[in-house]
RNA sequence: UGGGCUAUCGCCAAAUGGUAAGGCAACGGACUCUGACUCCGUCAUUUCAAGGUUCGAAUCCUUGUAGCCCAGCCA
C-alpha cells in the first residue's frame, strides 16, 4: 500500500518538471555511472547558517531522500585560522532544525588528515607534485595573470627523492610558515588559473579545533575537497557557481589518486534575497560591530534569526521548493518567504487579537463593572485548535488607526456614526469622540447591539469592518518590537567612506501594546515581531516555546489605501 | 579572441526543434466575524539583440550585447 503510494508520487514528480541538478542524476543512474546518490553539506565552521545555506542543505538533503541515497554533514576544517569549535554546535542545531537528518554520518575534513597527506605522497611519486621555495609575493607573480601565462616553477623539477624528504620535513615541523608549499604540477600555462600549479599544501603551525598540535602543514581545499568527497562515496557533490573553474582541478584530483567511482562536482546558482544582507562576511561583520545584537538578531536572515522571527523549517522548505535550482544568478523577493510562512502557518497556529496603538473604546450601554466571557475561536479556519475565552467589558483598547473622524471613502471602519464588528463579539457603533487640547483622539464612544451577540445567528444587518480589540482591565501590556529587513542592497551595504547603510526603522519598539489575556503563555512573552501581511509571531529568543501567531492586525498592513 | 558561466513577465522558473507551464507580486471582482483567508478573472503574439537554417526556433548556426565568477599559502 505504501509503495504503492510512494510508486505514485513518485510518477507524480516525473510529471513535473525536474531540476538540471536532477536531470543530471537521473543521466548518471541511467549510464550507471553511479548505482546510489549520496550527497553531503560541507560548511566550514567559520559563522552561522543563513537562507542562502539552507537551499544548500535542503538540496543535497532532499536530493538524497528523493533518490533513496544517503547525505552527509562534514565540516569542511582544513584551515585553522579560521575556524572555531562554536560554530560547529551551531551549524548542527540549524540543519538539525532545518530537518536535514545526517543520521550517524556526521564527519570532519580533518578526520581524514591521515588520507590526504599520503595523497600527496602519491602524487609526489608519480612526479605530479612538487615542493616550492617560492614565496607568496614569487608565487603570485609567477601565476602570471587572468590573460598573461604563468612561468615555470623554478623548483618545479626537483626530483621525486628530493619533494619526497622535503614534504616529509614539512611535516615534521622543519620549516616556517610560508617559506615552503607543496604544488601539483600541472600546468602553468592553464587558461584556468586553477590548473597553474596550484598549491595543495601550506604549511601553519597553529592549534587545529580537531587534531589539535599534531599537523603544522594542512591541506588546500581544492585537494581536501574531492578527497573527502571520495572518502565518503559521494557520488554528487553539489556547489555553487564559483566553484565551476575549480572543477577541472577535483576530476584532476579524483583521477590521479585514482578512486574508483569518482564523485562528480555540480554547481547551482546561489540563492539571494533582494534588499536583504545575505552575504556571510556582511553578516559576520554587522555582528563583529554589534550593528544588530548577534548573530540571531531579526533583522538578519540567519537560519537562527530566522527562527526567533517566526519562521518554520516547512516554510523554509517550501521557500527554497518554491525559488528552483538552476545555474542563473537570481535573487528572490522577500515577499516569497514571507508568502511560505504565512502559507504554513495559516491553519496550525492558534490566532488571537492584539491592538499596537491603543485608543479607549467606550461602550456607553454596556454596564459599568460587568464583564462577560465570550468565546472566540483558536482559528476560524481550523476548528480542531479549539477556541479560548475572552473577557470583554465596558472598557476596550482598540487600533487608533481603526477610528478616523473624517473616513476617506470605502473607509470601513469606526468613524462616528458608523457601525463595526468587534471580533468575536457585538455591533457597535460610534456615538461620539474625546480629545485632548491638541485634537488628538483620546477615547472614542459607542453604543453596542445586545442582539448582535457572536455566534447568536444575527442576520438581520451586517456591517463592512470587523476590528480587533481587547479588554481594558484584563488585557496584557506588552513591549512589541518591529523588526524590518536590514539593509537595501542596491545601495550597498557600505557606503563609499566606510558607514553604514542602514535602514534607520529596522527595528521600532512599541511600548503600548495589549494582547489578549486568554492564552496560555502570552505573558511569558515581552516582545514581537511580525511577518508583513497579516501574520504576528512571538519573538520567542528566551522561550523554547514554538511561535504564536497572532491574528491579523488592521493597522499593520490595510489593504485599504488612503486616497491622496 | 585570457578562461568559465548565465540571459524566458516586476521577482523566481518550466519548456530538451512542434507552436511560451507554474508560483510570488500586482490589478480587477465575488465572498467574508480579521480589508486576512478562499474563490474567480487579468497579467510574455514572444524568450538580450540582429541575421541565418527549418514546414516549424526560446531551443540549432553566425555575429554581437549585457551580467556574474577566477590572478588567497580562504572555502
Amino acid at each position: 500500500m505504501e509503495n504503492k503510494d510512494m510508486m505514485e508520487q513518485t510518477q507524480e514528480k516525473e510529471v513535473v518538471s525536474r531540476n538540471f541538478i536532477e536531470q543530471e542524476i537521473d543521466k548518471d543512474l541511467a549510464e550507471g555511472v553511479y548505482d546510489t546518490v549520496h550527497t553531503r553539506f560541507p560548511p566550514e565552521p567559520n559563522g552561522y547558517l543563513h537562507i542562502g545555506h539552507a537551499k544548500s542543505i535542503l538540496l543535497n538533503y532532499g536530493l538524497a531522500q528523493q533518490y533513496g541515497g544517503k547525505f552527509n554533514m562534514r565540516f569542511d576544517d582544513t584551515n585553522p585560522t579560521k575556524e572555531k569549535i562554536e560554530f560547529v554546535e551551531s551549524i548542527k542545531a540549524d540543519i538539525q532544525w532545518l530537518g536535514a537528518d545526517w543520521e550517524d554520518r556526521l564527519f570532519f575534513a580533518s578526520d581524514y588528515f591521515e588520507e590526504m597527506y599520503e595523497g600527496a605522497v602519491k602524487l609526489i611519486k608519480k612526479g605530479k607534485a612538487y615542493v616550492s621555495d617560492l614565496s607568496p609575493e614569487q608565487i603570485r607573480e609567477y601565476r602570471g595573470t587572468l590573460k598573461e601565462p604563468g612561468k615555470k616553477d623554478p623548483y618545479s623539477d626537483r626530483s621525486i627523492e628530493e619533494n619526497l624528504e622535503l614534504f616529509e620535513n614539512m611535516k615534521n615541523g622543519m620549516y616556517e610558515d610560508g617559506s615552503k608549499v607543496l604544488r601539483a604540477k600541472i600546468d602553468m600555462t592553464s587558461p584556468n588559473i586553477n590548473m597553474r600549479d596550484p598549491i595543495i599544501y601550506r604549511v601553519a603551525h597553529m592549534t587545529h579545533h580537531n587534531t589539535g598540535d599534531k599537523w603544522c602543514i594542512y591541506p588546500m581545499y581544492d585537494f581536501a575537497h574531492p578527497i573527502e568527497d571520495a572518502i565518503e562515496g559521494i557520488t554528487h557533490s553539489i556547489c555553487t557557481l564559483e566553484f565551476e573553474d575549480h572543477r577541472p582541478l577535483y576530476d584532476w584530483v579524483v583521477r590521479e589518486l585514482e578512486y574508483p567511482r569518482p564523485p562528480r562536482q555540480i554547481e547551482f546558482a546561489k540563492m539571494y534575497l533582494t534588499n536583504v544582507v545575505t552575504g556571510k562576511r556582511y553578516i559576520k561583520k554587522l555582528v563583529e560591530d554589534k550593528i544588530v545584537d548577534g548573530w540571531d538578531d531579526p533583522r538578519l536572515v540567519s537560519i537562527a534569526a530566522l527562527r526567533r522571527r517566526g519562521f518554520t523549517p516547512e516554510s523554509i522548505k517550501k521557500f527554497v521548493e518554491l525559488c528552483g535550482v538552476s545555474k542563473a544568478n537570481s535573487s528572490a523577493e522577500y515577499a516569497m518567504l514571507e508568502y511560505c510562512v504565512r502559507e504554513d502557518l495559516k491553519l496550525k497556529k492558534a490566532r488571537m487579537m492584539a491592538v499596537l496603538d491603543p485608543i479607549k473604546l467606550v461602550i456607553d450601554n454596556y454596564p459599568e463593572g460587568q464583564v462577560e466571557m465570550l468565546e472566540a475561536a483558536n482559528n476560524m479556519e481550523n476548528p480542531e485548535l479549539g477556541s479560548h475565552q475572552v473577557p470583554f467589558e465596558r472598557e476596550l483598547y482598540i487600533e487608533r488607526e481603526d477610528f478616523m473622524i473624517e473616513p476617506p471613502k470605502k473607509y470601513f471602519r469606526l468613524f462616528p456614526g458608523n457601525e463595526v464588528r468587534l471580533m468575536h463579539a457585538y455591533f457597535v457603533t460610534c456615538t461620539g469622540y474625546e480629545t485632548d487640547e491638541d485634537g488628538n483622539v483620546t477615547v472614542v464612544h459607542c453604543t453596542y447591539d445586545p442582539a448582535t451577540k457572536a455566534g447568536s445567528g444575527f442576520s438581520e444587518r451586517k456591517v463592512k469592518g470587523t476590528i480587533h480589540w481587547v479588554p481594558v482591565s484584563k488585557a496584557v501590556k506588552v513591549t512589541t518590537r518591529l523588526y524590518e529587513n536590514l539593509i537595501d542592497e542596491e545601495k550597498g551595504v557600505y557606503n563609499e567612506d566606510g558607514s553604514l547603510n542602514l535602514n534607520p526603522n529596522s527595528l521600532q519598539v512599541l511600548e503600548n501594546c495589549y494582547i489578549e489575556p486568554a492564552i496560555e503563555g502570552a505573558k511569558a512573552f515581552d516582545s514581537f515581531q511580525f511577518v508583513r501581511n497579516g501574520f504576528f509571531t512571538v519573538d520567542y529568543k528566551d522561550s523554547k516555546e514554538d511561535a504564536l501567531v497572532f491574528n491579523r492586525i488592521v493597522s499593520l498592513k490595510s489593504s485599504f489605501k488612503l486616497p491622496k
